[in-house]
DNA sequence: TCAAAAGTGTTCTCAATACACCCATGA
DNA sequence: TCATGGGTGTATTGAGAACACTTTTGA
């Protein structure tokens, strides 16, 4: 590192890995490229880095682009970089893996985007890197969610434990024990109950609890372990 | 993402957070700029990313090229890429880290580099964001040492179990009762005690072990959680 | 009235923690 | 012989895992 003189230069563009959760599965947020190069293709969502942005700058403009949601949970999954990994051009790019809310708002932008959303366990091919890229995020969120309290930027503000249940064994691909479970998300007291029931999926219906940012807070600070 | 004409191109660096474990400290490699920019300023290794490399080609390249080693524990760390991060030049860098072993044919290629170990909890100004880097990079071994055995990176083909906590007590900053931990490291079963000694702190000596990369892949594989 | 999902408690096992003394040896 | 670090065992506590039945209600 002696002079910035004569030093290469590189395209650097990001592009991310968007999840959602919807029906019980775990989705991705595919867009279909309608121009070139790779017309037709199916791609994650990208685009180059702009001088003046840093890549988190860009992974945002994007994602509002194509969701029109801002305050996402958004973090850098690693650079791909290999020399060949794009065969038009020399470019290196940064993934990030995003976790949304799918809800009707979005799915009218999404349309217009002519992007779409697939199950995870039922990928089509998609351009260069992205499989691999996918791949790796899903390995990423798996690790994840063992001790952070991403389930819950995946699911709206009211949701049941069943829900949150399904999530979580969308994510671990098992099944789990729903007394050990309530138990055990109970425990770490950073859910509230409320007065209404939801009844799309029994008749019984199940109570709706939300996400105490606050209290999670706190349990962070004292250094306690959300782990499920 | 329409078209690589008139896109912007970056400047792409990596930078090398090494660390190292000597005299019970954990410590860092930092280099003594003898050139522009930054001359005479502390900084960690790092280059400029060839156009016919890849990111991790490139930190293997300088790692070789200042401690002689190949085949190190190298795993990257995130990438920095704020607009003003370097004022000189709009410079995006892929940050590494690497736990290496320090021994005596390291030390000859540090020092014609004109680099030093300085202990993590004694580090000087670095330039731009290289102590942020650093500071990154300690939170991330700390969370990885949890469950990977990172440990043996930094530690000699033998070692004894007190160094070996003594290694995870500079990593947890805290420390840890020697009963309960080598109950704990013996019962995973993947190191092997030798038949010699270690005398060098100690008038008794304690017994050497050595790491079994086969048992510990096998334990990975069986799904069993390496957690210390 | 019955099908389908929600909700609830107990037992057992095992791992984490706390804790104090003897051992081997070179100086 | 003594100072220094190495090495050992047990009791307690708490968390994780396994497991089956009752409740509610709309169709």
């Amino acid at each position: 590192m002696n002079s910035y003189q004569e030093k290469d230069k590189f395209y650097v563009a990001v592009d991310c890995i968007i999840f959602g959760f919807e029906d019980g599965k775990l989705k991705l947020l595919v867009f279909n490229r309608k121009i070139n190069p790779f017309k037709d293709s199916l791609s994650l969502i990208g685009s180059f880095v702009k001088i003046g942005e840093s890549v988190s700058d860009a992974s945002k403009r994007i994602l509002e682009e194509f969701t029109g949601l801002r305050n996402v949970y958004m973090k850098e999954l690693k650079t791909y970089s290999s020399v060949d990994r794009d065969p038009g051009y020399r470019c290196i790019s940064v993934a990030q893996y995003a976790l949304i809310r799918i809800h009707k708002s979005i799915k009218k932008i999404v349309e217009q985007n002519e992007a779409q959303w697939f199950e995870v366990q039922e990928l089509p091919a998609l351009i260069l890197d992205h499989n691999q890229m996918t791949t790796d995020a899903l390995r990423r969120i798996e690790e994840l969610a063992r001790y952070r309290p991403i389930g819950f930027e995946l699911l709206p503000e009211k949701f049941t434990i069943p829900q949150l249940q399904a999530l979580y064994e969308a994510i671990y691909r098992r099944t789990l024990d729903p007394r050990n479970f309530r138990k055990k998300i109970l425990s770490f007291d950073v859910i509230i109950k409320l007065d209404e029931k939801d009844k799309t999926s029994s008749k019984k219906g199940a109570f709706l609890y939300k996400f105490d940012r606050d209290k999670y807070q706190k349990l962070q600070e004292s250094g306690y372990n959300f782990e499920i």
